[in-house]
Formats: structure tokens, sequence, C-alpha cells
DNA sequence: CGCGACCTTGATGATGATCAAACAACGTGG
DNA sequence: CCACGTTGTTTGATCATCATCAAGGTCGCG
């Protein structure tokens, strides 16, 4: 499905010609190797961009949420794979289009910038954290109450009994975190075991200590 | 150092209003948790960027090369440090004055969204492969001929000779790849066992067979 | 009910970390 | 110029974490 934004009125701007697009989940929005002509902003949903090696190892290199522009690369190709894990909605722009609009540069400008924090972050995970650390931050990501880095105060009240959906197979957040779903599974499994989680099934979730598990994830 | 460029005339444009700073190796640019004011350009010299957790543990997130932007976080708080490995040459900007030019925020689009795909695939080195590949991949930064990703033909006759700078010590390369300096150290060995490259000393690196080099590193 | 997909748990193994010592490079001062 | 100390690198021996291999369990669905 595929359709114009029709803008109502000030409309000049090349950056406004986004085309909105919905995607159902385990969609696959770009490959790796395409002709990089477009950027993309997701405005709803969960994406996550993996890049393949020639032997077949896979990298989930990031996991997006709304608000993300994604569509990378060395400015001519794709260096990765866009994949939806949730129903979502995504903006589309031709990028020579789009990159001569004031308006839509400094939005992208602050997203990117952003996200190359967001990065930042993750590449330390990476290389320097332990299973249970990378779960734990991990799992730091659906505590939006803390704010993306530091956990201030307490978690609203009835936060222990909210249910999160983790939208990622263990295989995918192997994949992510740059172990295997055997470690990533015993790593939760581990954090049930000790009182700071609880998974009514395999793919959902509750935090009942994001504190303890906050200290876990060592946020800087 | 620190003195404004005059722009001479068009005084208008707040990114023009970039100040050029000089810095010596090994000194600090920006540390983590300073107030993020300002946006970077490397424009000659060599920068590591990188973060340290609360107990000590260090990863080198990024090495910039000349015409980077750095200078991230959650907008409020610088991420990394910065800290040059050469001499170098840095434009700094407000960001919130930068930000306001279009012009600016058109260079600083692409640049970032370059970085960016450059971070998926130095995440994909950290979540995926060995400490041999790692190394490889490391050193085929140095081989620019290769254009980043593909090693298209014969590298420039000769090449086979040419000295170059590794600027960093084994323990900032473990950093950076996410290993120890023992690892780093043993793989360098092997590569020189094997007639991949030659150390004249420890700094420096001649690379013997690129293209062999190139397939070690496994560059998607 | 039974099949398939995914998850959990256990046993074993390999890669890279840690611990330790020798070695090389470099600058300083006698 | 050479002893010397400092710093960084290489190499070896051992260890731990996580990967791999394997089996059994849970859940959903035809």
């Amino acid at each position: 499905m595929l359709f114009a934004i029709t803008p109502s009125g000030e409309e000049k701007s090349a950056a406004a010609m986004g085309m909105r697009r919905s995607f159902l989940a385990r969609e696959i929005i770009c490959q790796q190797g395409d002709t990089a002509e477009c950027v993309y902003r997701l405005g709803h949903g969960v994406v996550m961009l993996y890049q393949i090696l020639q032997d077949g190892r896979r990298q989930i290199v990031d996991v997006l949420d709304a608000g993300d522009y994604f569509g990378f690369g060395d400015g001519n190709v794709q260096d990765c794979f866009a994949e939806t894990l949730t129903d979502c909605e995504i903006t589309v722009w031709r990028i020579r289009e789009a990159q001569s609009c004031p308006v839509w540069c400094e939005g992208f400008s602050r997203g990117v910038q952003r996200k190359l924090g967001a990065m930042h972050d993750h590449v330390t995970l990476l290389g320097k954290k332990t299973a249970l650390e990378r779960v734990s931050s991990m799992l730091m990501r659906l505590v939006r109450e803390c704010a993306g880095r530091v956990c201030r105060g307490a978690p609203p009240s009835g936060y222990a009994t909210r249910i999160h959906d983790l939208h990622m197979s263990r295989q995918e957040m192997a994949d992510y975190l740059g172990l295997t779903l055997e470690t990533v599974s015993r790593a939760i499994s581990q954090l049930k075991r000790d009182g700071l989680i609880e998974l009514p099934r395999p793919s959902q979730i509750v935090i009942k200590d994001p504190c303890r598990l906050c200290r876990l994830a060592v946020l800087h």
C-alpha cells in the first residue's frame, strides 16, 4: 500500500513529499545491497536492521523505535536489511529530494545525531559487557521511564505488573547482542530465578525490579 | 590556541561562525558528561571517541578521520570522550547556531549518515567477528585504496613497501576491537608470520598482501 | 492427538581473557 | 656512547566465559 501525503496547504517543499507506507509484521522494507535512493522514518512500530556476512553470519545492528530514521550506507548502496518486527507505519523520501530541503535536513540531523549516540552505547555493550549485562541492557530499553540513560527515582506505581512484548525471538536477541540463543535464554532464566523479571510467556516480560536491572546493565 | 574565522562579508549565516582549533597529539577535546553545547568536525588528523563505564572499562567506540563530525549524546550531555591521536585541526560550532543553518545542516546530515553506516559495520565486527577478523578489518581501514568496502583490482604499484602509522597502542586497538592487548598482539604476530604484513616497528605497518588481508577481514 | 517451532536446560569444548615473565624500544643522565 | 629505568610489546601457561552439541519441554495449531 503506497499513497502520497497530500499536505494541507503550506506545501511547496520537497521534503513534505514523503510517502506513507504501511507494513505488516515480518516484512522486509529494504535489502542490503539495494541501490540507496530512499531514506525512511519509522512513524509507528518496531523495525530491526541487520547485516549478513558472506558465510551467513547475521548481526542485528539496531532495533528502531518510532521516530528513528534509517536507510544508510556508503551513499550508493544500502548497508543493511530492514525488517519489521510489528505492524509499522513508515515514511519514505527520495534521498536527493529530501536532502535539499532545509526543514527536513534539520529534523534528520537531530534524529541521526541522537541515533549515533545510541549506537555508541551499543558498541560499548558489544565490546565490553558480559552476557548478563547485555541482556539486562536490552531489557532496560523497555523501561522507558528510565529515560534511556539514568534510572532516576522509583518506577511508576503498577509498573511491576506491566507486561512488555519482546517482539524478538531468542535467536534475534542473540544476533542483536552478539551472543547465542542459548546464552540469552540462560541469562533470562537467571534474571527470572533472581526475581528481577517474570515471563507470562516466552515473548512477554514483566520487569519486577527495574532498579536492580538497571544496575546490572551498567549503563555508565 | 583559539581564533575565530572572520568570514569576509557574508557574515549573516551562523554556520560560518565555526571556530578553528588546533590540537596536539594526545589532547582531550571534550569529556563524557560535559554539557553538549558544541559539535565538532575533524579537518585534519585522527581522533578517537571512547566511553568509560563506572568500573573503569573503556570502549573506544570510533576512530575518526578527516571530514568526520563528532560530539553527540542524548542532546544534553556528551556521550563520549574525544581525544586526539595525532596533531589535529578541528572546527567547532555551537550546536544551536549551527543547526539553524540550512547549508551546515545539509553537510552535517551527509556526514552523520555516512558515519552511521560505518558504525553498523563496526557493530557487526564486534558482534560476530573473530579476533583475527577484527584485527584484519581494522588494518583494512589503512588500505584506503580499497575504498572502504570492496577490494577492487590490484593495489597500486609500490604499495607493498608503503609504511602506515597505526597511531594507537595495542591496548587502544584492543579497546577499539573488544579484545585484550595480548589477543591483538597475537593476531598481529600471526599476520606477520603468514607474510601478510610487516612491522618496521611496533607502531608502523607495511601491508604486503592487501587482498588476502581483505578476505580475512570478511567485509561482507 | 501429533507435529513443528521455539525455548530451556545440561554436558562438553574452544576462543579469547587473565596471569606472568621475558623482550624490545626509547629517553635520560652519567 | 652506554648503563639504566620506563614503557610498551611479545610470548607462554592457565582459566573462564560463552559457543557448540544434544536432549527434553512447552506452546500453538492443523
